[in-house]
DNA sequence: TTGATTTTGCAAATCATTTGCAATATATGC
DNA sequence: GCATATATTGCAAATGATTTGCAAAATCAA
């Protein structure tokens, strides 16, 4: 993924933001793990570089706001994963025994053109949307739970 | 809605619950204002009746587990309205710049039968989900917010 | 009504997240 | 590369939402 960090790193020049350790550190577990982590977790995954806590709270709030992440609410726990722009638009499944996170492409908002029918029945213009799945995954389904 | 609470109701004794002044407080709440509530914003609302924030909390949590409300999170607090048992499945239009949250009764996931299909690819089994969307409001655009 | 069981109020604990501030790192002009 | 202005970090303390322990109070079933 170095071309998403060149990116992102120009991105944050133009704006008059520095390329710190922090904030390359939280980009690079991000571009690596496919699923949406939570602060805590970044933090423990470059516990070895010693990058407080804080600040990768304060790194993921300026990258949601350059809409460079994305924060999902899943279980009254925030997470976070690499904004549209730079990984396709998708959805999850959550599995409500074992907790693992899936992607889902298929975006059923997008297929029924449904912030078109919104916006001419009620005025209301969709800007952006969220749709967790939950459910069973196939293993826990297997084992019964 | 004296029909949804008269079930609840029973619904409750039949699970070996008591029927306390706080749930009652709680319901009457959820039962009568339609959009989805933060714990302290139902407390306020039942203020009068000198019911405790954790009792509203441990009632919430009840209905929780008994399906009887869901819990919504939206911009990092958690919301509660009645279930879809008690209130037609819909989704909700949350304006980013005043924050009012409206219905939609339209589901895409239903319409396009995804749960089926994902079952079909995967062999994930949804069993529910939760969309919101988020744009502006048709006064705010008027206001150019 | 009574005793057994559940629930509540209250205050303290917990957990995720944010903030103030002095110390440190990054960026810019020379 | 160096000096210096600006932005960022670490740390500890503050915050806000939610949960918990426990004794007192309410509810239930007979």
């Amino acid at each position: 993924m170095r071309q998403t960090m060149q990116h992102i790193k120009h991105l944050l020049g133009e704006q008059g933001h520095s390329w710190t350790r922090a904030r390359s550190a939280v980009l690079t577990v991000l571009t690596t793990v496919p699923s949406p982590l939570r602060a805590e977790e970044i933090h423990r995954a470059v516990r070895s570089s010693g990058i407080n806590l804080s600040s990768i709270y304060r790194a993921l709030r300026l990258f949601e706001t350059l809409n460079i992440v994305r924060r999902v609410e899943l279980g009254g726990a925030a997470r976070y994963e690499l904004a549209d722009d730079y990984r396709h638009h998708h959805h999850h499944l959550v599995c409500d025994a074992c907790g693992r996170i899936a992607d889902v492409a298929t975006c059923p908002v997008e297929a029924a053109d449904l912030a078109r029918q919104i916006r001419k029945r009620t005025g209301f213009a969709v800007r952006s949307h969220v749709l967790e799945l939950f459910g069973l995954c196939r293993s826990c389904r297997r084992d019964g739970r």
